[in-house]
DNA sequence: GTCTATAAAGCGATAGAC
DNA sequence: GTCTATCGCTTTATAGAC
């Protein structure tokens, strides 16, 4: 008998490819461990993605991308302040890499930069996720009273999150992130309180 | 006749395979292309590293980072003030990810994320890599005058390098590259001048 | 939809002549 | 040091019964 909380043969599928994608990487996860973990016979995978290994982990990097957009949009709700929002984002991403013994980096990173140049179809769906991300900060920073600099602000957030994770789980330590969050603190708040008013190197040109 | 500008063999395996694994990574990488690109026959790989795929992955990560730290130590001896020398950094990183069609991003990136949690030897030689580096920055700032909060700018500057060079390589675009030059800039600056006096949080606890 | 069997190709690694 | 040949294993993908 099926419940309402069983998932489906397929939801099972991708959601075992997303965590190996981001624990090993594309080249180095095999459809054969997939079966495994999933618990799910070859046929299965090959029914429901006819295109193999490649559609498989196009629909797993959309899967890790909608769980960490809803990370990001819970930071963001939970806090008036984006700054103090950023912060706590760092705080929540550190415990998590710690308690999964530093395995569970950026869901997506490992698959981007092995598709690039190489995977037009990964590289693109990985495109797709970062500029997802990016927006909904930009949105939140929008909303929390940041002008034409919000966009450029997004870009940052995102992308020094992406490396202080990065070296986070390389150093197997939290210091990265914690600084992360300092500094992406003091960089919104530069922003919010004119403080780069008059240097205008600091601006868009 | 062998001249003075001929490099060995066992020279011209480790550059190829080091520009190998900073485009496709380790898992996608094989000897069987390393020996064809690097023009050697697959007895003289394992001559000279007898422990195969995997110890030749480790003295290539070692060649790329020595690559990178004469590039960073270049762009900091070039400018007095780390804060121009960091956005000439990104300036060069951009034209170089660029003129490679958007191939050549962080020689050790893809390793690091590929090995993390999985091979062990390739995870240290990582981690070493992003020390050394950092190691690096941080020296620079102190050159410059900067004191406790070097090292703490030094963990920024390189890992919000990394995430842009990412950034960029995906999306095939020099912008991330460009707005990180710019903030990390102000971030910089705003230490110097003290900006953040009475801003405790903005200092490590 | 599920399952088994297998094809076709590629992998890292080794042995041994030269 | 270089080169050839090959072993044992794994990979993605397909065929076809149920």
């Amino acid at each position: 008998m099926r419940t309402r909380h069983d998932i489906g043969t397929r939801e099972r599928i991708v959601r075992t490819t997303s965590r190996l994608l981001q624990r090993q990487g594309y080249e180095a996860t095999g459809l054969k461990q997939i079966c495994q973990e999933a618990e799910v016979v070859l046929g299965s995978v090959y029914h429901f993605f006819p295109g193999g290994k490649r559609e498989l982990a196009i629909e797993a990097v959309g899967h890790g991308e909608r769980e960490f957009a809803d990370f990001l949009r819970a930071a963001f709700a939970a806090d008036d302040d984006p700054a103090e929002a950023v912060v706590a984002l760092t705080r929540q991403l550190a415990a998590d890499l710690r308690d999964s013994d530093w395995l569970d980096g950026c869901p997506v990173t490992t698959v981007a930069l092995e598709s690039a140049g190489r995977e037009p179809a990964l590289q693109q769906a990985a495109e797709q996720v970062y500029e997802n991300w990016r927006g909904l900060v930009r949105a939140a920073l929008e909303r929390a009273g940041f002008g034409t600099d919000a966009a450029d602000l997004a870009h940052t957030v995102i992308n020094l999150l992406e490396g202080a994770e990065l070296a986070a789980q390389v150093s197997r330590s939290t210091e990265p992130l914690e600084i992360a969050g300092r500094h992406l603190a003091l960089l919104i708040s530069a922003y919010r309180t004119g403080a780069q008013a008059g240097r205008r190197t600091w601006s868009r040109a």
